[in-house]
DNA sequence: TACTCTATATTTAGTGC
DNA sequence: GGCACTAAATATAGAGT
């Protein structure tokens, strides 16, 4: 289907929003930002091995 | 001494630039980028854990 | 060298499919 | 559970101190 239809529907989204650093008790939701998250810092790592030619090694468990 | 005396200076940044992902070949700057990243590789590994009670170790050689 | 500042690039919370 | 989207939050390149 497609992926912008945004003709003249109403906006469906209020943005990121802030959080506060604790931990999430909504498993679903912890889960939801543990794979965003975890996504996240893999890339910043790439970057980060890739830019100044360093070794970066991470382990996430859990 | 004061932080900001932005008084009547001209703007003197052109912001953020976007930058390949490749080897920074001046060694000042990769340094630079380096230090930077690092802390922030480092600041969204402890979000991942605070926020969802995971273990996350990192290590960076270099 | 490390820290500050600004403007802009990038990440991601919330939502729908 | 995952992908796509939007808009706001956050990270950071470049320049100055």
């Amino acid at each position: 289907m497609e992926r912008k239809e945004k003709v003249n529907e109403r906006k469906t989204s209020r943005g990121r929003q802030r959080i506060e650093i604790k931990k999430i008790e909504k498993e679903t939701a912890r889960q939801v930002a543990f794979t965003k998250r975890r996504q996240g810092v893999m890339k910043k790592a790439s970057e980060l091995a890739a830019l100044c030619g360093a070794e970066v090694v991470i382990v996430t468990i859990s």
